[in-house]
DNA sequence: CTTTACAATCGTTAATCGACGATAAACGAA
DNA sequence: TTCGTTTATCGTCGATTAACGATTGTAAAG
């Protein structure tokens, strides 16, 4: 593979690049509301409100993890999902980051 | 293909997952922070900051113009780029209910 | 009317994604 | 231990993405 073009970024570039691509399907947004509303996590009941498969949930819960976004603990044969605090915290901010840097439209350009 | 799962999906948390994917690449976030920095419009400049080849910086323009973030005008040999207001600021809109439907972590899940 | 820049598109390649069904693994209950 | 429930993983498939070089198109400049 050798040297990503991708390494040229700045690392908050990168890092904002990992939790806008998480966020950038409507199961997973989905996925983190429900969690986000029943603030007891849930589990396969996401399944059950998704329309989606098991296996695809599983997946995306995969990914969310991996971008630090949810976290699971096991209980019993089922797993408790809920919203990852300190990766949602770090996402939070690099998100309202991005709003303040590129500010709501004033002026703008001349074009 | 016949019948996406995607369109099962609310149309609000489609529209994000657009606006997220389209934001779910390093270099796209720089184009983004570069046309916001100089508020006067760059064009192949792009091309010269940025590490990566004159098609690529291209398409990445592409994808964000598709999701309605960026504006591009033509002015004689060269095309001027800038954020989309309209666009940005519907996607500002949609991120920021995001920040508010996800609050930051208070008390959370009991799992 | 050429030449010259600049930017978009084409064609290709490898990699990743999204989805599914099927299977495996974990664990409580019978 | 065996069964049922729940979740993760595997294997597959088509579609999409990311990247590049090469080519094409467009418009000012000579």
């Amino acid at each position: 593979m050798a040297l990503h073009k991708r390494d040229q970024f700045t690392t908050s570039e990168q890092q904002l690049a990992v939790i806008a691509k998480a966020l950038g399907h409507p199961a997973r947004i989905a996925i983190l509301q429900l969690l986000a509303q029943r603030q007891s996590c849930v589990c396969g009941e996401l399944v059950t409100e998704l329309p989606i498969a098991q296996s695809t949930v599983s997946q995306h819960l995969k990914e969310l993890k991996t971008a630090g976004l949810v976290q699971g603990e096991v209980d019993g044969p089922r797993v408790c999902y809920c919203i990852d605090r300190a990766g949602w915290a770090r996402a939070r901010h690099l998100l309202s980051g991005l709003l303040v840097e590129l500010p709501a439209p004033t002026a703008a350009c001349a074009c």
